[in-house]
DNA sequence: AATGGTCAAGTCAGC
DNA sequence: GCTGACTTGACCATT
């Protein structure tokens, strides 16, 4: 069981994702943007070694603008050494990793050149990982995309779609339940006809599910992954109190924690903890899981 | 140095 | 119709 927290490292003064404006574009810009995100990314990741945090989603802004028309830099080939340190890093140190492509990144969409991008989208990521070395147990989620106004055929276009990505791409892509559209539900009967992993997330789906126990849903996602995919993944989060639905809580519910670990009890599982405060819950989750807490 | 408008991309819910 | 939310605010022109 690992546990991890999502791009970013508030106790390191350093992130993994600056950017700069589309029209401010230059190689020379990109090289010292992805050179930084890439070194920064290394700080954090002896952190996450340090404290004993073993799985880390990467944010998509590590190289910016990678899946954009205006990039025609060899990234992959110019940063390929700078890569290929920090995968052996991650490999040696038996670091998981994830990343988690943007809210435009929609396979099931009806416009095709919002899927021909997003392919693109998912294709960079994928080659993140790629150039990092990593075996397929390091994956790419997203969600299922939109319903327009028809969820069935939404889905069955998702599954049409899916069919068709290289081999390269469904080696690491993984789908997560959403908040109000496409449930656990939807997920499982996705991956039944794809293969699919499913990813839960906890806190979607205590906002949009049918019925099943939180004991119930980690175990159908979890056995939607095979022995190549890894140890299932599972996002988890609980409420903000006094914030609107959905909205994640600054730091961990200790309680709320403890309810989720007893309902996974005998599935291993890798954690990743989408809340506000970061490692600093995450560190805390290591705690509670020693049973320090 | 501080600030406010704006930023590649799509969809949906809530107002 | 507009805004905020989504895994995450940051960039940059202007003052």
């Amino acid at each position: 069981m690992k546990i991890g927290y999502p791009c970013i490292n508030n106790s390191l003064k350093v992130t993994t994702f600056k950017t700069f404006r589309l029209g401010s574009y230059s190689d020379e810009r990109f090289k010292e943007t992805v050179s930084y995100n890439l070194a920064n990314l290394r700080n954090i990741l002896e952190f996450n070694i340090r404290h004993d945090l073993k799985f880390f989603r990467i944010g998509s802004g590590l190289i910016p603008l990678a899946s954009h028309p205006v990039c025609v830099f060899p990234w992959r080939e110019y940063f390929k050494k700078e890569f290929s340190e920090i995968g052996e890093y991650i490999a040696k140190h038996g670091l998981r990793i994830s990343m988690h492509p943007d809210q435009f990144t929609l396979i099931n969409a009806l416009g095709e050149e919002i899927i021909s991008r997003s392919i693109k989208e998912i294709e960079y990521h994928t080659d993140v990982l790629d150039l990092f070395g990593l075996d397929p147990s390091h994956k790419v989620q997203i969600h299922v995309g939109g319903a327009y106004g028809d969820k069935e055929k939404s889905i069955a276009r998702f599954i049409s779609n899916y069919n068709k990505l290289s081999e390269k791409i469904k080696n690491r892509l993984v789908i997560e339940n959403d908040e109000r559209l496409f449930s656990l539900k939807d997920c499982l009967f996705i991956s039944k006809q794809t293969g699919v992993p499913v990813i839960l997330d906890t806190l979607h789906h205590k906002l949009n599910n049918n019925g099943e126990s939180l004991a119930q849903a980690v175990n159908s996602a979890a056995k939607t992954w095979k022995n190549i995919d890894g140890v299932p993944m599972t996002d988890y989060s609980s409420q903000a109190p006094d914030k609107r639905t959905g909205a994640h809580t600054n730091s961990i519910d200790t309680e709320d924690f403890k309810k989720f670990l007893s309902a996974a009890s005998g599935i291993d599982l890798d954690i990743m903890l989408e809340i506000k405060d970061k490692e600093k819950s995450a560190l805390l989750a290591i705690e509670i899981l020693n049973n320090n807490l």
